[in-house]
DNA sequence: AACCTTTTGAGGTACGTACCTCAAATTTTC
DNA sequence: GAAAATTTGAGGTACGTACCTCAAAAGGTT
């Protein structure tokens, strides 16, 4: 309760200044001496002043307007996102920071530009994007960034150097992750390994494929990966594809689903295999995912917080909007590996 | 930078009251009829009001005051556990939360109780706390709770229903998963397993047994858990146990140390055994488990995130000292299984 | 030294809430 | 229905910072 932290004010003394100069530099105003400015960055240090943000955010009546731009359609670890987001816009509204959630993305790259060059910095000040990268989206991107609105990559990666956040898990190193763990469940049978995705048109899916391949032919020269096959989401054409890999490989020992909806390509394995006779490992914590997890269906879940995703992406682009720098090592996603045991589905003891 | 919230003027206007009495409704002061206080709280409800939490703070001059009670002497984990504390400090002191540490803690309970006792409101309004759990500072802990000093229980679990919060993972699961993981990468070889632990005397390490017990018991039959060895933190009783335990245990086939504070067990089990022709799993990730995990001498490490604990710990000291309920999903602890595939450790695209 | 330009200071209001005092209005009590 | 007790209202100041205006001071140029 008490603890007083110096005010500019003090700061203002400190330097030797006025308040009004003290304003000046704090708020980077022109007009001031260079000399006067080292005077109050010297005495910032001195008196180790640090502004009181609320109360500067009260005065400027200052408030973050963020956007989630979602794709209109996905199964159940977009619904998961949306429900994190829910209880963020909650968390957040104690600080002025209101979010929105968009779902109008297809798949199409000119649509999604299309709709990212029509914000504006006067009803958004930030936007977290979940889409996969295009030439065209990334040009929108810029001009977005160029009219001041603050933007933040969701989960599809935006490759190369981009002045973008990227709030997710390295792929490579999942798809890795995945790759070991399929190697070591397997105990040194030999045999095949099922991989299947929605599409490898997405960055994600192609960094996650390329880590596990590596993984696997570098280190279980007992396994085999197979060419990944692609669903489109589609029943038929899943059915159709799984069931022709499984005729050509009686030796399949193991299945690993790379794209973030698993639950198509596992029921349809489910159905034309044995999953409890393979090693299955996919991604992403999803109702269906769990419970496949508690069945023993699968071995293992890769997963991506989505709860830190959210918060993740929307603290993000409050320090951009900011000018700050964030906490580096709060806003690392980590890559997570559940298995039965650490879901967390039990009860456990803790406040009354 | 538009939207705006109501503020307790509107609310007074909605409710057809003053300010001054919504002031009292709001702070819980007396003098207001029961039919009054509905009527505002109506309004608050109906209009969507949402306290400006920034401004009563500032209004309160409210600043927390947050010690992390901490054991004196420890290793790596609790190294870093202090370096994500002096982080915290500087990210939080944004918001006048003043967090201090305190590694005062020796292993007799009697000295942490009676550091407990001399705790008061007057310099402090929460602690972190992180001790084994014993009657006398279970006793110590409610005395200080009925001060008005807000407490949570730190890694070291307190057992049984207390009022206070745990921020640490459920130990049960994390021996289960470590028993998991061991029974997975032994791949159905037959054998034991080697158990080490600094001491059984804490609630931790024995949930952590009994998780592990469940699971390998229950699902590998091929494998034998061996009685947990007890190093006491001492390195000639370390080697001379495990020493022992080697000679009258040639089949070994795998090691779990599952104290928090790993290295010394593995460094002597890597001089006595061979680490890699065995499973091995340690907790917590520290320089030591990470690079074991790089080289392959560690297979898996359980892992709870440090950064986590102690913002966790902050937040729901935080909002205890404001009688608020803490956002729950945020302040879970994950069971991380950690293998060298998803330590994080290479180099990722990001911001410029 | 007179002028012009740049820099600085003094003082104000505002943000949304807390907390205080005192008087006025309303309700309860006998 | 008068006195007492309770409830409510009106108005003020404060928190730390932002942002505004206007005047004063300092600096530079002839």
């Amino acid at each position: 309760m008490a603890e007083v932290r110096p005010t500019t004010k003090d700061l203002a003394k400190a330097a030797g200044v006025s308040l009004a100069t003290v304003d000046r530099v704090l708020n980077g105003r022109s007009g001031v001496r260079q000399k006067t400015v080292d005077a109050v960055n010297e005495a910032i240090e001195r008196i180790g002043f640090i502004r009181n943000i609320s109360a500067a955010n009260l005065a400027r009546g200052r408030s973050y307007r963020l956007d989630f731009l979602l794709p209109r359609s996905g199964d159940q670890f977009l619904e998961s996102l949306v429900d994190r987001i829910a209880e963020a816009q909650v968390a957040f509204a104690a600080d002025s920071t209101f979010v929105r959630v968009r779902k109008e993305l297809q798949g199409d790259p000119h649509q999604i530009a299309g709709i990212l060059s029509r914000i504006t910095p006067e009803d958004t000040d930030g936007v977290a994007l979940m889409a996969p990268d295009s030439p065209q989206v990334r040009d929108a991107t810029t001009r977005l960034l160029e009219r001041g609105v603050k933007v933040v990559a969701l989960v599809a990666g935006h490759a190369g150097e981009h002045p973008v956040d990227v709030v997710g898990v390295d792929n490579i190193a999942a798809g890795a992750t995945a790759g070991q763990l399929v190697g070591r469940f397997c105990g040194g049978r030999q045999g095949k390994i099922l991989v299947v995705s929605d599409t490898m048109n997405a960055q994600d899916s192609v960094e996650r494929r390329h880590g596990f391949d590596s993984v696997v032919t570098g280190r279980f020269p007992n396994l085999v990966a197979l060419p990944t096959l692609e669903s489109y989401g589609d029943e038929a054409r899943t059915r159709a594809i799984i069931a022709n890999a499984f005729r050509n490989h009686p030796d399949i020992v193991g299945t690993y689903v790379l794209s973030s909806e698993a639950r198509l390509a596992l029921e349809v394995i489910g159905e034309l295999g044995s999953l409890s006779d393979l090693v299955n490992i996919a991604h992403e914590r999803t109702r269906f995912t769990e419970e496949m997890l508690m069945r023993g269906a699968l071995d293992a879940v890769i997963a991506q917080n989505p709860g830190h995703l959210v918060r993740s992406a929307i603290r993000l682009l409050r320090a951009r909007c900011d000018m700050r720098e964030p906490l580096a090592s709060q806003e690392e996603i980590r890559i997570e590996i559940l298995i039965r045991e650490n879901l967390g589905k039990v009860a456990r003891a803790g406040r009354a």
